[in-house]
DNA sequence: CGGATTTTTGACCAATGTCAAGACCGGTGG
DNA sequence: CCACCGGTCTTGACATTGGTCAAAAATCCG
């Protein structure tokens, strides 16, 4: 299994250094909404933007939380991806899902106050940390960041049961293709073509299955002309026809 | 399909009716903690039950929300079991849960602003209405409200999560049945036998498997001497057993 | 360049799904 | 009380998807 290759968490980075692009950021990420001077008065924005640590970088195999730590903050990530897994005392690794910069992490670890899984860096990755306490006080202040809080664990749950069904394995990739493409897409990156940070064996464990699947499925959709693999880059040729494929587990 | 046999919604019942049991259900409802006076004053423990309805009974196929409905509350189930599925355009169903006395349901509509699945009776259903915009202002004056929702909201995700691994179908039912007692033993039923309210095709939906095979496992299960089934009366026989079946599903 | 890791490919296999038939069960009406 | 009916559940025979194993090919990095 990847382990990690430095000792985890680094010490934060000086924030003054992320100033310069910190509203570019802030554009993309889960808090963005309130974040941004959309009509949220400058006191509760500083009040949002103070509790925010600028965290980084880590790389390949670091690790962000370690499952069993005391939940303490919320993570988004400003860069990079980051896996979240499980892994079982007898060291089956269950991949819970990728986050690409401006998503949260750390949801699931409200509830029992402690982190559920592991968030693993697959590249270079910088994240925000939020405290938890502080953003519930805020919560408690702000409308717009309760609601916000609100919104995110729900959407959560509702990502987490998209993959839940029983579906064939074409299904699966052709869906997992198109959500990420739409997520990057979402966040301003190209829509059609992107990189795979994330291994074949990763790919296939979040899918619930084998790592030659993943490898013949993906070939087969080339040959079919829905896609262009050459690595981990990849190409949405035939968006339409994935989109069929994958009608019975994506979003309408 | 199972379809309704009502038109869904009743109207509420009388809640002076039901005053008479109610400390007796809070003590199990998923606000139970917030509800009851445990160090909660008075006049907050009087707005959460103010804004509470009690409604019901619903009868199995009865439907308390429906999938695309706007999303105005959530629901506590009082009694009774209830169903969540989703049914894609071409009519494959797919359950996403099953719903004691005690849990909350419509968490996954916040976000979406629309109830993104059905809820179903399965038998004779009571629940408690909490709308969601009273529940919101309570929780931004109440700390323990906002905490008590966050901490449902992110115990949901952990549990969507639960079965979304690569099991065998062993592991899975074992792990069905161990989690079904252990929820009705959390709400003060007998925690080694219970009544599957639901049909085996749920079951089997629910799992992602064909119910031949929920039919054959038990079976198996019950000629190995781990349980007795008796049509849908199960009674747990061997627990450590299905626990050690269990292991990579459930939680520590 | 060389070793490690990841990915691909082929051959084979097993778990589970599918199909079909029959058993069971609860409710209904004669 | 019994026969019947619709739905549910079980069982058996067979089919199929996707997993496993093994080895070769490609890729990455130092």
């Amino acid at each position: 299994m990847t382990q990690m290759h430095h000792s985890g968490k680094l010490p934060p980075h000086n924030p003054i250094a992320d100033d310069g692009d910190e509203v570019h950021f802030c554009s993309t990420c889960a808090f963005g909404s309130v974040c941004l001077p959309s009509g949220l008065n400058k006191t509760s924005l500083n009040e949002l933007h103070m509790l925010v640590e600028h965290i980084g970088p880590f790389h390949d195999g670091d690790v962000v939380f370690r499952s069993g730590e005391r939940f303490g903050a919320l993570f988004a990530v400003r860069a990079g991806m980051v896996k979240t897994r499980q892994v079982d005392d007898e060291g089956h690794e269950q991949v819970l899902g990728f986050h690409l910069p401006g998503e949260m992490i750390g949801l699931d670890a409200i509830h029992p106050a402690r982190y559920p899984c592991d968030a693993v860096a697959l590249d270079t990755v910088f994240v925000c940390r939020f405290s938890f306490p502080a953003l519930s006080t805020l919560a408690a202040k702000i409308p717009d960041v309760q609601q916000r809080l609100f919104d995110l664990l729900s959407a959560d749950i509702g990502k987490t049961s998209r993959y839940s069904g029983d579906h064939t394995a074409d299904e699966r990739l052709a869906a997992f293709l198109l959500d990420l493409a739409a997520r990057y897409a979402a966040r301003g990156f190209a829509a059609n073509a992107y990189r795979l940070v994330m291994p074949r064996a990763d790919i296939a464990n979040y899918l619930r299955l084998a790592a030659e699947t993943v490898s013949r499925v993906l070939r087969r959709f080339q040959d079919h002309g829905l896609i262009h693999v050459d690595g981990r880059e990849v190409e949405i040729v035939d968006k339409p026809a994935l989109r069929k494929l994958a009608r019975h587990i994506l979003p309408a």
